[in-house]
DNA sequence: CTTGTTTTTTTGACCATTCAAAACCCGAGC
DNA sequence: GCTCGGGTTTTGAATGGTCAAAAAAACAAG
């Protein structure tokens, strides 16, 4: 009933990330991947799980891992929807760049009321994605998740548009930046090479650039629209 | 020297706050004035107070009360330079009502880094007051202290410029809203009436507004500027 | 199966913050 | 000076979140 601690915002935020991540949706997240990502031990998670358990919101089997309830589901949506809104927010009116705005919202996204973030929702004209290309949530908790092809598994050739960047780090938002790569970039895939672990792509003004296979993975794309 | 908690913060800014209310402002704030501002049992004030001493934030004599140090004072003026300039870019940026902004300052001031603070700061232009005319300190924690008159002790029938509301209460600003009573406004004191508990402004369009004593009290003017 | 490794849970402890209630100090008035 | 009462401090306990390390369960082979 009381208003969930940032803590157990963070548990549910991480779980559902975790979730999100794995191929199967619904299968359960293992203690030590959850403990891992919010670096704690693991007995520190297993404590938090049960209490989080007790109040409904996930769905705990011993030794096997958690998964959100409905309610735990709805709870990491909104606090997700605060996370990305804060961001876009950050970068689009406060001119903060692409590669700091995540950690700034991960400690807003706890302190934002409600009607601040309907705010900035409107502000921004209630956009679909945040700077990352991440969805966004609406105010139920709802969100559509689209899967992308990454530039590990789209068409050669062919061109794509850059839709979303699957980590956060900052060095590593750096690095794309100063190369252009961000969400809504044209893109066509040059050459794949495993061997070399060698991604080949032509960006902006066909700037040829080449990435290693771990990076390309977290680039998603969507075939480019033929009438731009 | 880790960063403070927004427990020790808030007991910070809440005796920076109490000294700069009351009259001699180098004065020992009372435990149990302390606790009652922080909605916390003196027994509990006690225990937070012995430990800002140990660190050096306050100066604390057993049964007399409290005073911050230089450091506690930094540290103080700084959270409260977050809080005011928060609510400015709440009022300014995002149109949030002048009413509804301390509460979810209360919030973000704690989650705010310096450098979201300094953009905000360097949005508004460097701005020397929050939207209730209180002063805002620079980054390094310092700022100008003005005294002003009150609508209690102004001259009576010379034009006075609203400077500084010394209340943050919602319903109370709500009511000054309605009654254009915003910081900036030009006033003239028409009467004052200690019996009645009366005091009798005319401010814009001059339309007459009746108040309390208690509340004229909580309104800082200035003269008049000549020239406009 | 039994052994060894990995993962998870349990246990006991700690820190920060808080409250309730008992004990204490101190200045006002007699 | 003594005493009373209000403010203050102490004490003991609770809560939420955490860790370290011991114990237990699950798993993977041989």
């Amino acid at each position: 009933m009381p208003l969930p601690s940032s803590t157990v915002e963070n548990y549910l935020k991480t779980i559902y990330k975790a979730q999100a991540a794995q191929p199967d949706r619904g299968r359960l997240v293992p203690m030590g991947h959850l403990a891992q990502a919010l670096n704690v031990v693991p007995g520190t998670a297993t404590t938090m799980v049960k209490a989080l358990a007790e109040s409904g919101l996930v769905h705990y089997e011993p030794y096997a891992g958690v998964r959100l309830t409905p309610a735990g589901e709805k709870l990491a949506a909104l606090v997700l929807r605060r996370h990305r809104l804060i961001e876009l927010f950050l970068v689009k009116v406060l001119g903060m760049s692409w590669a700091e705005v995540h950690d700034e919202a991960e400690r807003l996204e706890h302190a934002a009321s409600d009607k601040l973030i309907d705010r900035i929702d409107n502000m921004l004209g209630r956009p679909a994605t945040d700077p990352h290309g991440d969805p966004i949530p609406d105010s139920s908790g709802s969100m559509v998740v689209r899967d992308y092809q990454t530039l590990l598994t789209c068409p050669l050739g062919t061109p794509v548009v850059l839709t979303r960047v699957t980590d956060q780090d900052a060095a590593f938002l750096r690095f794309l930046e100063g190369n252009s790569l961000k969400p809504g970039q044209k893109l066509r895939i040059e050459a794949r090479d495993d061997a070399a672990d060698q991604v080949v792509v032509r960006g902006k003004r066909d700037a040829k650039i080449t990435i290693g296979m771990r990076a390309a993975a977290k680039l998603q794309v969507a075939p480019a629209e033929p009438g731009s």
